[in-house]
DNA sequence: GTGGTCTAGACCACA
DNA sequence: GTGGTCTAGACCACA
């Protein structure tokens, strides 16, 4: 339910799962120390390899984002942690887009107007969809 | 010179290159209808095989950034008509960043300030238009 | 079997098994998401060498026609929301032959005469929708 | 004037050269027996070397759209014999074009409806811009 | 000289 | 197994 498979996209599929996990693990939706569904369950769900779905559960344990417990399952970790550095990232990658704005003739004004257009809009309902 | 290959980039090497030539032909460092450089030359420059350069240099004609003659070379298209499908492009990669601010606590006035110091610096120095 | 080589044809080999692909994907023959002949098969099939089956599915990709996904293969991508653009270019294609007619003496009544005798023929036996 | 180079067009320059040039005799633009500009001038007009027009020149001869005189020049050809073997040829493209209407929901209706529409308009001015 | 096509064969990550 | 990238090297028509 949760999460999606886009075929077309052209991501790994295990990329694909790891992300939006990651996402929801991030805005709380899985909350600290909550059982992610098993490798099977989701396996089954998709319609996808096993081996797949371990990969991305195996990238969630390397980044940070959950822990597992052999026997037990996948646990979402503590994420407020990692924000200094998901916060570098997001301006990282802000900044990526930023400079081709000149280019574009695209101006500090017509910048910062978007931004309020669409945030403004993002942060009544909040959760990111 | 003008291009620069960084094999530690998880792009593949023909992509690092179109990319790269899009960007100096939007600035306008490489103007309308002027010569690019051949496929050869820059093969032996950046020490690639020619096949990889060709594959770039079709990407470039593909998305309209360029006009190759058998025989002649490649050359530099008039992108100006792309202007308005590349600011699309531009403002929808911004928002798809945008979108993870409120998971990471970052108002808009994060955003806009944020904007507001990166984007005035470059548009003193600005010498791409 | 559904696809075959003309090597009189003055066209690239890639070119031929694109477009005869694009055509088996317009007429439903290769159904929406269904898997492609792939690489390496269909390069067995014909004789020809992967790199150059592998240079006709980047243009079917990258024209809209499918979408590979790698470790799982290539699958006919939903057409009809390519369908406009290629009525258009249908169209367009059409103008560019009926603007030698006049030149050759052959006039309207001629050329709609000719249509309705070949397409005529054609409706009856449509298996393609 | 006549002619018009295009370098954004995939053809060989040659190639775009005697297509020109032969429509122009077709019309009746370029008469009968008439002069046709020499190598030199159509050389220096164009800004292409002499050898790009040389092979054009060539294809006409070959193609029958013109006959040349050592020490005088290429005159232009009698093109009515070839008339039947470009209707022929006009018909062949047509149909070409045809075929992939039904696959388009493009009906016999649609198709004749297209072609009054276009020749109508071409048969008042005729000469082809 | 130029771009473009093709083969042969290696290697990679992904499923 | 799958698609994708890359190298090496040959060959072509065109300018």
């Amino acid at each position: 339910m949760l999460i999606e498979i886009d075929f077309r996209d052209k991501r790994p599929l295990y990329e694909q799962i790891s992300d939006r996990l990651k996402r929801l693990i991030e805005q709380g939706v899985i909350g600290k120390d909550e059982l992610l569904p098993s490798v099977r369950a989701l396996s089954m769900e998709l319609s996808i390899n096993p081996n797949t779905i371990q990969k991305a559960y195996g990238v969630l344990d390397r980044d940070g984002y959950s822990y597992s417990v052999a026997g037990k399952g996948s646990f979402a970790a503590d994420v407020s942690a990692l924000l200094p550095a998901r916060r570098e990232a997001f301006y990282h990658e802000l900044d990526e887009v930023l400079k081709r704005a000149p280019a574009l003739g695209i101006g500090v004004a017509d910048v910062t107007e978007h931004v309020r257009g669409v945030m403004k809009k993002g942060e009544q309902y909040d959760t990111d969809h």
